[in-house]
DNA sequence: CCGCATCCTCATGGATACTG
DNA sequence: CAGTATCCATGAGGATGCGG
């Protein structure tokens, strides 16, 4: 007769900002379906794919604690319901993004038989990139796997910005490996080349990415 | 005979900065313990009450987990075995003080019979004080059920910095309810005073804390 | 097909008792 | 005090069903 109380389905209870954060976002594939939505909104369907194997269930089940929780909402595109983050839940940039800069030694070590998809890259690269600027601005594309990355530096903020973008433009070229990474500093341009992973005009690349060398 | 395949226990199997940092501190309890470890060492005792009702199994598990990821140590201080965050592991700061920011609106609603520790502050004050300077540099020492919080701000440093000081000074005393609310900008410090939650000399609080007024 | 709902199995979390 | 051991409740994951 005493378990009245258990409101919420499992709350740490504590008054505290990062356990009631956990409380929202801590449960599992939360935060990757909001890295997923972080470029822009997506379908039921291509949310699931692009997640790589989460349950239907699980995914259902995320999509409305998430909506309850103000951090998306359903909207209704002209191809259906589309799942889009509100203004509080795309806040989520910040902290995901230091948790990715954070996590980036454990990439480094390269990629095993994972999952990829290139949509994971609008996150990381400027998260990796954060404090570069670039004096005139520049813009590279980067394809990966069919996708075209548009990566864009300037000399004001002091991060920088990318895009999923249908148009083709003057683009390099390089498999996952090589970008992720570049971009968390493992490897260098030149390193890229050499081994030839990367194809096409690196000049530009090379203003980006020169950074501290590789720890080895 | 297919389920050789299960190294981890739950991996998410991608190749993305974020995924990997959630496969190694995403579990339930690893934030917060590692919250806990960020004042500084503590025994296993300690960390099982000041997490507030975490099942001994669990934590046993959770600190053999995040030690064989090179996050946390175990050392043999002068009582015996304490846990300590490895220079790594304590990079966690950032991210967990921005998801802490980002979760700040859950609190400003009120603790309600949540659980309190004093040692949260320690980690919650700076992380929402974040952008604050003082010139000249100021220190307030500030009393929470019995746990005096030394709360300092420079005019250099972008953020403030707050420890755990066991021997007293100057202080104010406030319940928990108000010293969340005002660094979460939820009240004023007039409001606290009014109210008569806060109790001495508000004069550098006020230096501290005025900041943008409440949303109402 | 897409967008879920249901079912089933098993791994994980949580509370409590117990032990060196 | 610092964990093990145990038992039960719950959640994750995979397969399948089903209406639109």
């Amino acid at each position: 007769m005493d378990e009245v109380k258990r409101v919420a389905s499992r709350s740490y209870g504590q008054f505290c900002a990062l356990a009631r954060a956990l409380d929202v976002v801590g449960d599992r594939w939360n935060l990757l379906i909001v890295r997923e939505l972080l470029p822009g909104p997506l379908r039921y369907g291509e949310l699931k794919s692009s997640l790589g194997g989460i349950a239907t269930n699980l995914l259902t089940e995320r999509l409305r604690s998430l909506e309850s929780s103000e951090i998306l909402e359903r909207r209704l595109g002209e191809s259906g319901v589309v799942y889009a983050l509100t203004r509080w839940g795309s806040e989520l940039r910040e902290p995901m993004e230091a948790l990715g800069r954070w996590g980036a030694p454990l990439v480094a070590s390269g990629r095993g038989d994972d999952y990829f998809h290139p949509r994971w890259l609008v996150l990381a690269i400027p998260a990796l990139l954060q404090g570069t600027t670039a004096d005139p601005p520049l813009s590279v594309g980067l394809e990966v796997e069919g996708y075209l990355i548009n990566l864009r530096v300037d000399q004001t903020g002091p991060h920088a910005t990318a895009d999923l973008d249908p148009r083709p433009s003057t683009v390099l070229s390089a498999p996952p490996d090589t970008v992720v990474a570049l971009a968390a500093g493992a490897i260098t341009v030149d390193q890229a080349i050499d081994v030839g992973h990367l194809e096409g005009d690196a000049e530009d690349l090379w203003r980006v990415f020169r950074r501290s060398p590789p720890k080895t």
